[in-house]
DNA sequence: CAATTTTGATAGTATTACTATTATCTTTGC
DNA sequence: GCAAAGATAATAGTAATACTATCAAAATTG
């Protein structure tokens, strides 16, 4: 993997950012410490005031980069799914096996994140556990609808189709595709913070992961009970 | 319904409230127009200054009720979910059928809902739209842990534990059934969500709704695939 | 009807989420 | 090597938020 993507720069829609963040030292720092700040204070208590204070940088600076908090964390999820979305083509491209490919396709969207080296300035496993925490705040407001139609969601609506065609391919006849790729990456997130902060009500934990939760669960789903009348 | 529930009182964590809002008028109309309100402008708009202003009542009034606008939401969530778990209950109580009684658990959890007539000032429509559109944002936080420990989710994790339960009614062999169970009354929120404002990642619409969708998806992951027997 | 409780009005505070302006520092093109 | 352009920093300012505190007026209750 670290080979294959080093020459890849991941692609975030640019209408989320002002000026590219990648196109300069300081607004690489502003990536790297958005990350570790976001998870340190959550993202309510995030302000580029502290984030400024944290890079020995001016709040005025940052807001030349983005126009609001609102949007770095567009840029962060983006970016996320973006990796998400390689790692996910680069892990079923040529499997021939169909449920083999089935199987690295739920590992991908499921699994605990380990660290990729490729990105020097983004700690993946830090920005896994903020789409975990904040990601839900990024589209759970009163203007998706415009910024959705902005393109902003571009990436993720991209992953959840994509997942959707490997369940299609694997079963053309399962009528809920969409909705279960949509069903999986959400409640992948959600499996790993009841994990973390509820663990009652789920049953992964140490024994259990949500990948095999998951895996369980979609093979039943789209392997037809055809014996008999069903 | 109307009937059996009429004298009824949905039971709220006590914690959540400095003084409960049903033990007066005032309260009363803190709690029928704070739902109106967030449902029009959204919970990161809402202010309490701004619902004073609705119900001709003063900022500082309410903060005798509710000690912040978390709080406020904590407790219109925990009465959702106490009045799902109530119909929950009542639904698949007596029920003798097996499969009967798991559709009707997966209905009343992912249904559309409608109007209940008992709890005059609590239009139960508008705060599911509001459970769908900001009950993430309930938990996703940094404080989730302390809140935990002092119960202020006690009824929505009773409600999982309880669906689940009737999961492994129907299949104790079944390894994951908590986490089916959260994942199922996560999934429909967010089913309902995508279909308001991402169609093109779900298939529930015109046609499909959350319900034939989970229903499906429950049926097939509890029957288990051992051809031959089943 | 007096005591108590509840509600309303007003004021005040620290912080947030920005915008605007001007000064300084860095890069680059020649 | 230097001027011009562009990027960054510093400072100031604003309206709104999320409260707390105090006191007066109104409503409830015993």
């Amino acid at each position: 993997m670290i080979s294959l993507l080093s020459n890849l720069k991941i692609a975030v829609p640019d209408k989320i950012f002002i000026k590219d963040p990648e196109s300069s030292n300081l607004g690489k720092r502003i990536i790297e410490h958005s990350i570790l700040l976001i998870d340190d204070i959550g993202f309510d208590s995030f302000t580029f005031k502290k984030l400024g204070s944290k890079i020995g940088s001016n709040e005025s600076s940052i807001y030349r980069y983005f126009e609001s908090k609102h949007k770095l964390l567009l840029y962060l999820t983006s970016w996320y799914w973006a990796w998400i979305e390689y790692q996910l083509v680069f892990a079923t491209h040529n499997v021939q096996d169909n449920k083999e490919q089935l199987n690295k396709a739920i590992e991908v969207v499921t699994r605990t994140i380990k660290e990729d080296l490729t990105f020097t300035h983004i700690n993946e496993v830090v920005l896994n556990r903020i789409i975990i925490n904040e990601y839900s705040k990024s589209f759970l407001t009163k203007e998706v609808d415009s910024e959705n139609k902005e393109g902003y969601f571009v990436v993720y609506k991209r992953l959840i189709r994509r997942l959707s065609e490997i369940f299609t391919n694997i079963n053309s006849n399962y009528e809920f595709p969409l909705s279960l790729a949509s069903t999986i990456v959400e409640g992948a997130l959600h499996q790993h913070f009841l994990k973390a902060h509820f663990s009652s009500i789920t049953d992964c934990g140490k024994d259990v992961t949500p990948t095999e939760f998951f895996i369980n669960l979609t093979q039943n789903v789209l392997t037809p009970i055809t014996n008999g009348s069903k």
